[in-house]
DNA sequence: TTGCAGTTACCCCTTTCGGGTGGCAGCATT
DNA sequence: AATGCTGCCACCCGAAAGGGGTAACTGCAA
């Protein structure tokens, strides 16, 4: 049996180059060949076939995601795996729906990417472990049953809302106190709620959760 | 003469091996080095001296930026070019001011950048045409409010950005001095010289000044 | 009606923070 | 050699924050 066929489709030169440079080093890979958009990808695959397509989510013109699908409709042997920056790793879901085999994260160390292309050729699909708790929180929020699955993570009210805001922006209790007209132990306790609502133990990691949901800005 | 000496700073070992395949290819290149984080670039600076420092702009932990500050501080003599992705290329003025010789977007065709390296190296700054205008743009914007005030920021050093860096993360003085092997009073004595150079009284102040100002980012 | 969620407020107690002070090593300047 | 500066480390103490519980009042919905 040959080697593995693999085609690179990344919009910037270094990154297939790396990869070229890290995959064929295993000497079960057959050929290392590479495509800067999915228009270059879908051309060489009327020329040539290959086993496994790595392929970039965010490109100029088509996009990872479409690519896949179109990809998987009219070549559905050939494995297509999502290779991308975290920030991305959102929409696992859609790439999953797409048809992909795999999703790996750009900072895999070397080692581990080839031993994903060989589990994924050989009729695995691979998603990365880091990103496997967005995918079934993804699948969650799809399913919608409007009834209480906020299991994660519970709806604030408009007052610890406002409450939360205030520490985001750097306000002690006493301060934040007397800006809502509460008492210091009020705020203190709406602290507490906020801070189990959120699954955390202290304001710095509070303000973390906070930011990175979206659930309160800075007010400049 | 002896070839050029080049390290690469980037969190993505796929970057870092693309660039060394890349780069070794010239003849006057004498080494490419790799360090996968603004703290193992710093440590690698103490054992070897480079010509020429390529570094990636988004980092966990102390981005390219704060880097490139605290490296030039230390060693004005070595190269640092900025290699990022075109989204990036907003903080261009940013990068200069920290003291950055160049600026280069990661689409680089392989040629280019050999060219590149040696430009700056012989003592010649390089902005990547692309992003030129961002520069003037953000000149004219920039000579209002953003550059005055930098010029009264002091300075962190590098233990006070690496203890910040954990801060803004949600990690108590306690646990941050295990992280970093420290006593937890000392932890809070760099705190106290964070909150006096960033002008701020508390942990959630200094988290939002920090983040605002990007001197550090969460570490997902 | 009962029950629940939200809001407010207080208690006690422990842990964590933040400010002040001082010591020490390295490094460049004088 | 003496100087000053900076980064780094450490202790004391009062203030702030966090965790536990209790309890009252409101409005809304099952």
């Amino acid at each position: 049996m040959s080697g593995i066929r693999i085609l690179v489709v990344d919009d910037h030169a270094i990154v297939r180059e790396g990869l070229r440079s890290l995959l064929e080093l295993a000497d079960d890979v057959e050929a290392v060949a590479g495509a800067s958009s999915s228009k270059e990808c879908f051309e060489m695959l009327t020329k040539d076939t290959y086993d496994i397509i790595l392929m970039d989510l965010k490109m100029p013109g088509i996009d990872g995601i479409e690519a896949t699908r179109l990809i998987k409709k009219t070549y559905p042997h050939i494995k297509v795996v999502i290779l991308t920056n975290y920030d991305d790793a959102e929409y696992v879901l859609e790439s999953i729906k797409a048809g992909s085999d795999g999703y790996v994260l750009k900072d895999v160390n070397k080692g581990d990417l080839i031993k994903i292309v060989r589990t994924v050729v050989h009729n695995q699909s691979f998603i990365a472990p880091e990103v496997t708790g967005k995918v079934f929180l993804g699948l969650k929020e799809g399913a919608k049953t409007s009834s209480s699955q906020d299991h994660f993570r519970a709806i604030l009210s408009y007052r610890e809302l406002e409450i939360l805001s205030f520490v985001v922006n750097g306000m002690a209790n006493k301060e934040i106190a007397e800006a809502v007209c509460l008492s210091a132990d009020t705020v203190k306790t709406h602290l507490k709620k906020i801070y189990k609502k959120l699954g955390v133990s202290s304001r710095s990691q509070a303000i973390k959760i906070a930011l990175q949901e979206g659930l309160v800005h800075f007010s400049r």
